[in-house]
DNA sequence: CTGTTAGCGCTTTCAT
DNA sequence: ATGAAAGCGCTAACAG
């Protein structure tokens, strides 16, 4: 039931008070449970309050709150339309309901200046705290943020000069796993795929292909690596160049979840995907029912999301020890693309 | 550069104005570019600004101002991690932060109580409107939110005893449209698989099924209609169990996008993925790699949270219009699963 | 062009 | 147990 007057105008204590015959302080009293208030007085209050269905406005409440807690987060990722990112914000909301908190979300695509018009943005609504998918290579712009009181932590990334927690993949182990499976095939010229080299995570994947191939004694073959691949189609395009070589490679370990769905395409087109080996970063939904099914590296964005949202709660709380950097290990899944030897 | 001192206070425009020589008002029509300063007091005001990193309390202005804009909106969908939602959500960021609007986002899984919850939260934040995919057959816990003064929109479903606009898939039409195209490949036995009854999108594909059966001359034989699949497992199980009946189906409509994948899931298992047909409601993606493609009946996520976005902001900038009902078609799409014939 | 005063809706502090 | 007064940071209305 409602009987609020037309006008769009939300009813405020004053009206409650007014209503219940009481003075508005009692009703801010019972609204907070402050208890202090006799049984009948308590009674007339909350009848009003459900006659008037009135709401406290919270923007009023934080002003002049002494915690200034707003109970809200800011949540910068991506691109919430990647199943990544998107796993990430439900383990997130997920954290978040359970305490009450809501929740802004963002995608930056990459771009450091929405990153700070976006931080900015959260900050004047004065969230407390941001959980951020950094988006360039410099996050000092966020120091002012820090001091000002706002609880900050990096997810999937680090942050750049910022003294700030990260909840990051085991990127290089991972992608050093990867290579070393299809080593292990019988694979001597197995290629890299990479996302921009701008994302510190794709910087990462090389390094570990890097490495497990040192690690095995073998070379790497700048012709066999192409980084700064943006989307699937220029996978694609870069998996048929290289097949097209007098000396192909024999398996291909792509480092992010559409580079390895634009190399599918590709081995599909050719009709080698049976001949040739592939091991992609980042797990994808029917990965399994593709033939042959798609061996991957898979990382795992849910639990990312709870423990950056753990960590960010905790810094809320009070928590003041040094940043810290949480690392969350990838799983090998043998699907079949991976296993495929060389001729 | 930042002089604040510590204790994670932030600045407020009487600090800015200390600190520049100036009443606070004067640092008010800076920082609303009102105009009416002289260049040197604007010039020492925008100087102190920078120094001490001032932003504008959004939660004061808010508070104050005549318009009680505060540039905010609430998304609540289903479920972020289903892809579906995940593009709805991306469209509507889009179209916010072109407006210098921020957007609280959460999912309710269908959950009524979640709804009620979530739009309760948000309201007493004061967003000026609200998007929302209804996890419920009823919408008028709402009415006061919308007597309030806040916009309301509903997504994907119409809402039920609230006068708002909503934007929906042509779901009757794109069901009958796949039925059809089973028919017309020869089925006479085709089953019918959909998501839960107490969401009206499943109802209405259902009704769309029946419809094309019935306009076909074909009867609706209700040992080949599942419904209530709440996920790929029994979606998976069900079509096992329809098929080794002795009089089975010879194609599948399954009305939505994990009921899809489970039947494909289950189709491959039994090896009959080339000789059972399929066609799908809602697209996803590596749908074309599989073998057969899986031919669907696409929706437009991306269009339908654009044009609710639209008039989410129409209806906050005054539009005061009867309610609409914006409808946004299908494309079938064929790959292969739906051209199958019978036996 | 610049400044003063009042007050948004609420919590805090202090009185009764 | 109840209430009155002050004031959070800001904008609106009205001076000079």
């Amino acid at each position: 039931m409602s009987l609020r007057e037309p006008g769009g105008r939300r009813p405020t204590m004053r009206d409650v008070a007014a209503r219940a015959q009481v003075s508005f302080k009692t009703v801010s009293r019972v609204v907070n449970d402050e208890g202090g208030v006799s049984p009948p007085l308590e009674r007339r209050v909350r009848k009003a309050i459900d006659e008037l269905d009135f709401r406290p406005n919270v923007g009023a409440r934080i002003l002049r709150r002494s915690d200034r807690r707003t109970a809200s987060i800011g949540l910068l990722l991506e691109d919430v339309a990647n199943p990544f990112s998107a796993a990430v914000q439900r383990a997130v909301e997920d954290e978040a309901e359970h305490r009450g908190v809501v929740v802004y979300s963002a995608s930056l695509d990459e771009d450091p200046a929405r990153e700070r018009a976006l931080a900015k943005a959260f900050g004047a609504r004065n969230v407390d705290g941001l959980l951020l998918v950094p988006a360039g290579d410099d996050q000092s712009h966020l120091a002012a943020e820090l001091r000002a009181g706002t609880a900050i932590v990096c997810v999937d990334r680090e942050a750049n000069n910022l003294p700030v927690d990260s909840v990051v993949t085991t990127n290089e182990i991972g992608a050093a796993e990867g290579v070393r499976h299809l080593a292990a095939a019988g694979h001597r010229r197995i290629a890299f795929l990479g996302d921009r080299t701008t994302i510190a995570t794709a910087r990462q994947r090389y390094v570990g292909y890097e490495e497990a191939l040192r690690g095995l004694g073998l070379s790497v073959d700048p012709a066999l690596v192409v980084r700064d691949v943006r989307d699937a189609g220029v996978a694609d395009g870069a998996v048929t160049a290289l097949l097209g070589r007098p000396d192909p490679p024999t398996a291909f370990f792509t480092a992010q979840n559409l580079v390895t769905v634009g190399a599918v395409r590709a081995l599909r087109r050719l009709g080698r995907e049976h001949a040739v080996a592939l091991v992609g970063f980042d797990d994808f939904l029917l990965a399994d029912l593709l033939r042959p099914g798609v061996t991957v590296v898979a990382q795992d964005p849910t639990a990312i999301g709870r423990i950056a949202a753990g960590l960010l709660f905790a810094r809320i709380d009070g928590d003041t020890s040094p940043p810290q950097r949480r690392l969350v290990p990838t799983t090998l899944i043998r699907r079949g693309s991976g296993e495929i030897a060389p001729d």
